[in-house]
DNA sequence: CGTCTATTTGAATGTACTCAAAAGCGGTGG
DNA sequence: CCACCGCTTTTGAGTACATTCAAATAGACG
């Protein structure tokens, strides 16, 4: 089993993973590699799996009324990436999911997840908590958005996630704040002056 | 069992509640009765209950800099509120729970639900189940406010909640979609002369 | 090197905010 | 029943922050 994905479960549930379980769940996965700008998943198809990043960067994102990126989800290696709606509801995606850079990742299928939920309460657990800590996060975000300045989100943003602010496009960090890119570039020369 | 539960309930998980369900779940919950003012959880101090209301209203908000309050929940009766990241972690609540009028809860206790968890697989499904929808409700509320103008929230919000415009003071509302109350005066005043 | 996309910069505009005050509404007690 | 109080909503005037439109510069990639 992949670190990454070990050491990701293991702090989500608050415990060492047995090796039985760990065993189950590495038959379940998938590795799959995609390049630099194809799509994991696509807005308007449905999403049929959920993916563990081991290597590089993706975005999920929906495009507004004027053909603009919005980013939802951004993440590099270690984190999981999916539209959840329609993986659970098997409705079309609201998100689109791209390659940001070369991506290796660990494909959980929404066939195998089905199938280790009804075998393994374990699973019901795990994906109840990851749910749950995105929940919480998203309260979070929402909660910045309505209450802070659009530099203080970036600080903010640079603060919690600073390998993003390297490897993810501007426009795109912008969209996730969202702000435009013109805004973020004059709030990062203001920044730049101040310090 | 309560009727708006039961229906809630198998609106969740898609199926008929089977009788054994229905008796084990009764016996966890715990009718409780607060006055319009009270709080059911306050910022700051854990969270021990999740509450599906049965009668009333009742808002979860955090208050900002200013000391003004921010809505991240609103609730009538027929659904569920708390602050669930502190339910789940034990840590200080971030939110506020207020009841908005005289409001009549089924409480379902921390205990309770870590011991029904334990023993009855289906809890775990359930509230994964719960917790997703807020998730994806959560995810294009954010991206509204990313996305569409105060107006357009507004609307978009009316037409979702028709029941909230009636009964939630609009200074949550405001706060709720991310505005100042002042400006959804205004919003509501342009609406009314175009119609 | 040339093309395409991302970022920066400038100037003008607009949406929502701030501060301030008035009007409306609901409850309480004289 | 009416007067008063506190709180919510409305309205007005001025402001600020982020946006739009447009163009120039910088970077990535074949």
């Amino acid at each position: 089993m992949h670190p990454l994905l070990k050491q990701n479960i293991e702090r989500t549930i608050a415990q060492t993973l047995p090796a039985d379980s760990e065993k189950i769940f590495a038959e379940l996965l998938l590795e799959q590699v995609f390049q630099k700008g194809d799509f994991l998943a696509e807005e308007g198809k449905p999403c049929h799996a959920i993916y563990f990043i081991t290597q590089g960067a993706a975005c999920a994102y929906f495009l507004d009324a004027k053909g603009e990126k919005n980013a939802m989800q951004l993440a590099l290696e270690g984190h999981w990436i999916s539209d959840l709606s329609s993986f659970f509801s098997g409705q079309a995606a609201m998100y689109s999911i791209e390659a940001l850079e070369p991506l290796k990742v660990l494909v959980l299928k929404k066939e195998n997840f089905t199938k280790a939920s009804q075998a393994f309460p374990f699973f019901d657990r795990l994906f109840r908590i990851l749910i749950q800590n995105a929940y919480v996060s998203l309260q979070q975000r929402l909660a910045k958005t309505n209450a802070e300045s659009a530099e203080n989100r970036y600080l903010a943003f640079v603060k919690q996630y600073p390998d993003f602010v390297q490897r993810i496009p501007q426009y795109l960090i912008a969209s996730y704040l969202g702000i435009k890119p013109q805004s973020l570039s004059r709030i990062r020369k203001a920044m730049a002056h101040t310090k």
